[in-house]
DNA sequence: CAGCATAGTTGAACAAAGTTCAATCGCGCC
DNA sequence: GGCGCGATTGAACTTTGTTCAACTATGCTG
């Protein structure tokens, strides 16, 4: 039945946990078959053995990283807590793996990991007495703005590894886009009121706090429409 | 002063001008620099002496579609009005130039063209009668929705293009990689029911209408906070 | 136990794409 | 007419995804 292989030899769940370390220390354009290979010991075309393309790899490391989104518990909680709990949960799960963003705008990620996503999150609107259409945009509503709250600091690691690869260093020069970026501000008054307060450098990404303003805001507005 | 040139020379403007359409029709992984130089009818490297890298052309490009975004006058409507507008405007923008969505995952966008529509998007939330911190992050919260929606469309342009490529019928391929998504997702109760009503292939992408459904909902969010 | 089929690996090699560089070109100016 | 410099060119180097033919080793079958 399962053969038993005694030579030590590569498996797709090996490859993909290894790609998903690869793209959470290098970002999306970080991971190369090369360097992959040799994190796995192996030749980089022995990974084709196992997978189609660079493309199917990044769908299946994809879809991997949204079961480690943890799904409330729908019997115990009411709808809120458990719609924050698991909007919390992902955002998490995307500051873990910022790539994802990345990814999800450019490999169409959908498979049995997101799927499981999209069905609790459904079973939570439709909890909260949403019509099943209803339901469907507000848990969208949720989804988009999640996934948009990861760009930004998916863009900080792609860029920070773009630049320090031709031997400058990293950091020196995303400082120097960052400060170029606030000279930009300092033409716009009330952007320049906020850079003499402020971090001026942490302008161009969200601000603290942002994630959890955002969330609430959304969900005090589902809830508004469920009351009218 | 101003020299002119008898010679047919390239501009930065032009450069940038082509890179966005051609951003447009192939994606941001479709722009390369020898059919760029193609379409401005020069050598792929005469590109360089204006510009210093494609990441660089990239932020150009990204930062001047943002222009493209109308600023609603705020003397003549209430800050909802506004919001609403500029965020509608902000999304048509996005459609026409889907790209620009991945490209802020990966090139840390901020230039002129970002701080203008910061700087007037903070103005309408000032007016509608946030303190300076809460407006920042009622823009951002927008901001993030609208540039979120965006990724669903960009992935299909991105992977059209990629599974096109190999001389195979893109859209044959992508309908495929739909209904793959479509049976998985048949798995799940509540993924089913919304497959037997309606479209299987759109469900992996926001359904019509969720766009306006989650602005209202977050603008909804924000006007009760104001109210309480 | 010999030999064979087959799963799995390897390194060479190709193609696409970003970028560098030395050579050159052509315009305006002395 | 020749000089300087802004701008262009094509060749070439590098990185990276992918293919392919050769090879290896493992288990199976006679």
């Amino acid at each position: 039945m399962l053969a038993v292989m005694s030579r030590d030899t590569l498996t797709a769940d090996q490859i993909i946990r290894a790609a998903i370390e690869l793209l959470d220390s290098e970002g999306l354009d970080g991971l190369n078959m090369r360097s992959l290979g040799k994190r796995l010991g192996s030749a980089a075309t022995a990974i084709y053995w196992h997978i189609k393309t660079k493309d199917d790899l990044v769908r299946l490391a994809g879809d991997a990283v949204w079961n480690e989104v943890e799904l409330p518990d729908l019997d115990s909680t009411n709808w809120r807590t458990a719609a924050t709990a698991m909007a919390t949960s992902m955002h998490a799960m995307l500051a873990r793996h910022p790539w994802l963003g990345q990814a999800f705008g450019s490999h169409l990620l959908y498979g049995p990991g997101k799927a499981r996503l999209d069905d609790h999150s459904l079973a939570i609107y439709e909890k909260a007495g949403f019509a099943a259409a209803d339901a469907d945009q507000a848990a969208g509503t949720v989804f988009v703005f999640v996934l948009g709250s990861a760009l930004g600091p998916a863009s900080q690691v792609s860029l920070t590894r773009r630049l320090g690869k031709n031997g400058a260093d990293a950091e020196r020069l995303l400082a120097e886009t960052m400060s170029r970026a606030a000279e930009v501000a300092m033409e716009f008054p009330r952007l320049r009121e906020r850079l003499d307060t402020a971090a001026a450098a942490d302008y161009a990404m969200a601000p603290d706090g942002s994630f959890e303003f955002g969330l609430r805001a959304i969900l005090d507005g589902l809830e508004a429409r469920l009351a009218g």
